[in-house]
DNA sequence: TCAATAGTGTCTTTGAGACACTATCCG
DNA sequence: CGGATAGTGTCTCAAAGACACTATTGA
């Protein structure tokens, strides 16, 4: 973005980038999906202290030639093996004390993918590394560890995820990011779901099919979804400038 | 937030935060009033390289041991003399060339003021600090510079003062942000105009009003604002709990 | 009295919810 | 045929826009 002007030149070669003292930077990605009624979030077991052997969202320290949004990606794929999905800048926690080793300032990304686009290898299963379903307890959302209760995670981790949460609901109504939890082709009643499971609320459907279909977002396809009873038309995502998701 | 747990304790003494290299953090504040019927952003002039001259958020650079919102009430204190605002994060920006010293990520924040609360002491002006309207061109929002035409800002300032907007726009009308840019005793019809230039679309009076009031987040006071025509009624800002402002 | 702004009453339009209805599949 | 889910028609209600109207001041 900023190129150096001429003049500018001499100062930034004397200039010494060691003078201040400089806190760490690391991207903390929750990456959500929905699943069995449920929006579920990944989680790892961390094998290092700070908070060894309790639970965390995928992150990495921002290298010095990469962008935030690179790192989140880098770390998206190295952690989790996944790719080309919906990644939005989330917030900067940085309060001094979050991170017991030293300063650590960390940007935070919320990341939306349908589950079936996540393989779970049976490395990444021995890495401790899943998907935890996410209940809302005393107003507070908090991710269900495989005991049945609430995980609380490292750091401030725990924090992220009710703001990723958060910012996921209130962006559900006024924009497209639905359609990055569902599959290439849906129906209008897959669509109602993640929007029931992510709102904790009933829809109505008249209404809701009414509001999807106004909105043009959707293009019907020639195939239907069957399975015992009456088949339902699947709809493909078409963003507002006409392109189709890949 | 986090406390280190007794178990950490001996890898946290070993722990070296020099093994990485690491980028600096700043915080840049974008102050925003409205006044004469615009948006209007505080901006300085600077006096060193990289980009002397040129208009500038002001910012600096965060403190080891203070909070990022701290670091953006010291920053806006210092440079401007304001406190006491609405501060609120709005991104952060980190491309790797965004400052061409070194690897500089800034936590941008907006903060909203009624314009009579900022007073440019001589030696503020001194310094080039000053209000810009800002106007929409070619669908980009910028400032406007003495000489009429657009600032380019130092830095992506720039595209921080376009976020910024595009933030208070979007809160607008379902938070009750349009009452930071108002003094303690407004009438109906200013509160319209805040909305009016923020959204640079005319509203329906009647209708806003009665969305006004129904809200509930203002209450009559018994002064009224007097001047040539019919008085209007003064009404203070109320928050849903009650409270009231200072 | 007039200009100018404050403030109100009411009709229309729009979109969401409620709810009952029809349609189509499988067993 | 009956159970289950897909999909529709229509009534009601709430909120916003349009617009015309009244109210109150200072000059």
């Amino acid at each position: 973005v900023a190129t150096p002007r001429p003049e500018d030149r001499e100062f930034l070669e004397s200039y010494d980038s060691t003078e201040f003292a400089h806190p760490s930077v690391t991207v903390d990605v929750c990456l959500l999906t929905v699943a069995d009624a449920a929006l579920q979030v990944m989680l790892l077991q961390r094998v290092n202290p700070p908070f060894e052997g309790m639970f965390a969202l995928p992150g990495g320290f921002v290298r010095m030639d990469e962008s935030l949004e690179d790192a989140a990606r880098r770390v998206l794929l190295e952690e989790t093996g996944v790719r080309d999905i919906y990644l939005e800048q989330l917030y900067t926690f940085g309060d001094p004390s979050r991170d017991p080793r030293t300063r650590v300032i960390t940007v935070a990304y919320v990341a939306l993918v349908p589950i079936e686009r996540v393989i779970l290898t049976r490395e990444a299963q021995a890495r401790f590394l899943c998907w935890f379903p996410i209940a809302e307890r005393r107003g507070e959302a908090a991710p269900i560890g495989p005991s049945g209760r609430a995980e609380t995670l490292a750091f401030d981790h725990g924090q992220i995820v009710s703001t990723a949460i958060e910012r996921v609901r209130g962006k559900l109504e006024y924009t497209t990011i639905a359609f990055q939890l569902l599959p290439r082709e849906f129906t209008l009643t897959e669509i109602q779901r993640v929007f029931e499971t992510i709102l904790e609320r009933k829809l109505a459907k008249a209404a809701f099919r009414r509001r999807i279909l106004e909105a043009g977002v959707v293009r019907p396809t020639s195939g239907e979804r069957r399975g015992g009873h009456r088949p339902a038309r699947l709809y493909r995502f078409v963003e507002r400038n006409g392109a189709e998701r890949p």
